[in-house]
DNA sequence: ATTTTGCGCTCCCCGCTGGAGAGTGCTAAA
DNA sequence: TTTAGCACTCTCCAGCGGGGAGCGCAAAAT
């Protein structure tokens, strides 16, 4: 990346105009020209001085012009500066909030609880919405239980987290009466209940030898079973992690020329691993962050921004959600609501009865 | 509905003339004019010829002009015109067949198969396709397993048509000791397995009762919690039950115009109220059924088709999948893939073991 | 030294024009 | 019944010109 701008390096003048011209163009999306930032600004300056303020802030690379006389556009380094250094973040509606609050109230449903989180932050930003679904890996086995469905087929229950359940059916090469398989259920319960479902998942295989020594000759079988139903529960569901909403918020200003730049967009929400290797680098960082226009580094990105929270229970970051939008939002409404919303859900996922 | 036109009621040449004219429209959506409709017919007729049979076909609704001097279209009129009596369907590429059979072959998780069902229309017609999950009020509860989380928290397993699983957490009043949990489930597995959803709800409270009299005192109260548990699990899950896939592909051909009434289009899908109802016309008609434009009754389907085809097992409709797409569409490719994947779905999920 | 004024210039946007092309409907002839 | 001829309509595009917005630069003003 390109050196970004500190605010220290410019005058407070040459700051002042930067912001009315990005929070013009944020309102507007028209270039701003010398003439109506001179006619809005507070301070009584000519177009002139002006324009010259604006060619240094060209130079810089916070500014951009579509063309030779046409206003100018903020750059993503430009954003960038105005995110960082100029914003003054709105204080929340309280109707909003309550409307945040009530929609996040903890249910028994986790899945149904993410879902709401997404649909809440599309409905309010009027952009699209994302929730990343807590990593498998960070999920600790609560209780696995198994249901004889028939002769060779059975199905395993996780319960991971309080309240998350998963189910697989497997099918097995030899029947198993109920109490063996009670007895392989009791067994993996007393050795993995409160354990990382990685953790688990690496060791099972040391475990189980050893559980093969000391039990007799039928249990063999019924172990492998367990082994191989726990593989493929724990193998991670890779396309379910990522639930979008309101994406056609984004349709509502988009041209001609736009549209096919949505179109790859929405192929990127559709395959999912774009965005969730940004999400990815958002988890790590703690605390809102902002990631603008082509800075991200991916090309379906371009002139959108992502704005991201984590959300956490117990100081324990489970996962990321966010705002997705044209790199022209209203930053300082979009960044509070996200920052709430990822802590109600915190908070909503951190009700334990 | 305005009366529509029979094939009798047309001259063999005009019939010609119009199917010309429409798979000439399809091909590449510019209005077809009648030099160019006299150029690629086989029939050696002059301009002014077809011209005037074109005038007649207008007069019969069959067919539109955008302006005055700009060639004809076909209306919804004249495409059920086209699909009912003219359509000559193609025969299936082989390895598109194949390439069906091999995603849809039968695995384990039917949720699964259904999304690829879903992918697979929309991955060869380059449309949109949708699924309709089987109506929870045709399943058969296969099994319900009760295991106690926590001491007042208990997790409800409902096995339903061989191999789906619905689960769902319930708080209780008081505490339930593992066999009681037992007993009821036993119980209930007893009297209700092999019966419907709906006649399990319908029914279980009068069972109940009579459970009551049967039984101490200590059970009532796991009585009702079961009832509670039944109630909640059964409760259809209203959004749940239609996958869509490929809407990205509908962004293609969109004109500047037309973008407005995309997102409509998408934002229907997303509350899929729209088209749950359409869908569920179809769900009765068996066999292939086309919704062409206006005539489907929703103004979001405007100049948009829905080819549909309801997929069975043992004779019995389970649900119905299909494809979305401009009203002008190459249906003699549609239709039979729709038709395919349909049946194909069918025997996948017909495989039992 | 900074700000303003003045001026020439660039570029977009809009409306107008005019010609080419495609297509139509009508009428009269084949 | 079909075709040829013809006048007409409408779109599309390119070219032109004026108005407007905006810029940069240089010289004047503060």
């Amino acid at each position: 990346m390109v050196s970004n701008i500190d605010s220290s390096q410019l005058s407070e003048r040459s700051l002042y105009l930067f912001k009315s011209l990005v929070e013009h163009f944020i309102e507007d999306g028209m270039p701003v020209g010398s003439r109506t930032l001179a006619r809005d600004s507070k301070l009584n300056l000519s177009p002139a001085t002006i324009r010259n303020v604006m060619a240094d802030l060209e130079d810089l690379g916070l500014l951009d012009s579509p063309h030779i006389s046409a206003g100018r556009v903020p750059t993503a380094k430009g954003y960038r500066l105005f995110v960082d250094s100029l914003l003054s973040v709105d204080d929340l509606n309280s109707t909003e909030v309550d409307k945040i609050a009530r929609e996040l109230a903890p249910k028994d449903d986790v899945p149904a609880l993410m879902q709401r989180a997404s649909s809440m932050l599309s409905d309010i930003t009027r952009l699209a919405g994302v929730v990343m679904l807590p990593r498998p890996d960070q999920s600790r086995l609560r209780q696995i239980e198994f249901i004889a469905l028939s002769a060779r087929r059975i199905l395993v229950i996780l319960v991971v987290n309080e309240r998350e359940v998963q189910n697989r059916i497997i099918n097995t090469a030899r029947d198993f009466s109920p109490s063996e398989l009670r007895q392989v259920s009791n067994y993996l319960n007393e050795i993995f209940a409160g354990k990382e479902l990685n953790y688990v998942r690496a060791t099972i295989l040391d475990e189980l030898e050893k559980m093969k020594e000391q039990v007799n000759q039928s249990m063999q079988a019924a172990i492998e079973m367990a082994q191989t139903a726990f593989d493929t529960a724990t193998a991670a569901e890779p396309d379910d992690d990522l639930l979008f909403s309101g994406q056609t918020n984004l349709m509502d200003a988009a041209q001609l020329a736009d549209i096919d730049k949505l179109k790859k967009l929405f192929e990127s929400f559709n395959q999912k691993r774009d965005i969730l290797h940004l999400l990815e680098q958002a988890i790590n960082a703690s605390g809102i962050q902002i990631f603008i226009g082509e800075e991200s580094g991916y090309a379906v990105l371009d002139n959108y921004s992502v704005v991201t929270a984590p959300y956490e229970v117990d100081g324990q970051i489970l996962g990321v959600l966010g705002v997705i939008g044209p790199t022209r939002m209203h930053y300082e409404r979009v960044i509070p609501i996200v920052d709430i919303t990822a802590r109600m859900l915190g908070c909503a996922l951190n009700t334990k009865d």
